[in-house]
DNA sequence: TGTCCGATTGGT
DNA sequence: CCAATCGGACAG
């Protein structure tokens, strides 16, 4: 893992409302221990998803389940639900308990382990580009950190699972837009709860009107 | 118990 | 553009 990465981002980081945390979590890094290696990325795309009011939430009018429980506890913990019947989304757990509020990883700058990451993606990589394929999305970062359902509820702060300070991001250089595939959430589809890295390549969608940044 | 469907991905 | 694929949410 990088040395230079900073301290581990303690609970009280968690602890507040999901829109804050996830801007703030831009440029952090996620790290995953596992037996067969570590692999870490900086997060350069996140989503937030508030309480009962937020339409576009698994906890949506309060809705409190199997597998949203994790939403309901600390903050600081790992809320991990299978989609299709085939993905991973990976959500950090946000605001104070009993407060459903969370945040949707959806895109990774792959910093090491990247070896391990292609691996478990079945990917080659023959590329630069080729490094798109194993994190730009939040299907494809689950699969490549090795984060599944044995994952849910998990505490993030400290290993096997956690996250590094960082450098954190230039605020210049964080764009808001609208979150994906949130058709049926009503007048909650469009609000911009979608933060992501302008000149990063390893966002899943460029944000509306923008190509996508360069890999350098 | 039965039916419907998704905070996605990869191939056509 | 569309099929894959299955655990969970919800109605009855």
């Amino acid at each position: 893992m990088p040395v230079n990465a900073g301290e581990i981002l303690p609970a009280t980081f968690f602890a507040r409302d999901a829109v804050t945390v996830a801007r703030d979590l831009l440029g952090r890094v996620l790290v995953h221990e596992t037996s067969d290696g570590t692999a870490c990325g900086r997060l350069v795309e996140v989503e937030a998803y508030r309480g009962p009011a937020d339409r576009a939430a698994h906890s949506y009018g309060g809705r409190r389940t199997a597998r949203n429980e994790a939403m309901y506890g600390p903050p600081g913990h790992a809320y991990v639900y299978l989609i299709y019947g085939r993905n991973y989304c990976f959500n950090i757990v946000t605001a104070d308990p009993g407060e459903p509020e969370a945040v949707l990883v959806r895109a990774l700058e792959p910093l090491a382990g990247t070896e391990l990451m292609a691996v478990r993606r079945d990917v080659s990589l023959r590329r630069p580009a080729d490094l798109r394929l194993l994190t730009a999305g939040p299907g494809r970062l689950a699969q490549a950190l090795g984060l599944t359902s044995a994952q849910n509820g998990l505490p993030l702060l400290g290993p096997p699972l956690y996250l590094l300070a960082g450098e954190g991001a230039d605020p210049e250089n964080i764009v808001a837009a609208p979150r994906i595939n949130v058709d049926y959430a009503g007048e909650w589809r469009d609000l911009p709860w979608r933060f992501l890295l302008r000149d990063s390549p390893f966002v899943s969608v460029p944000p509306p009107g923008q190509r996508r940044a360069r890999m350098r």
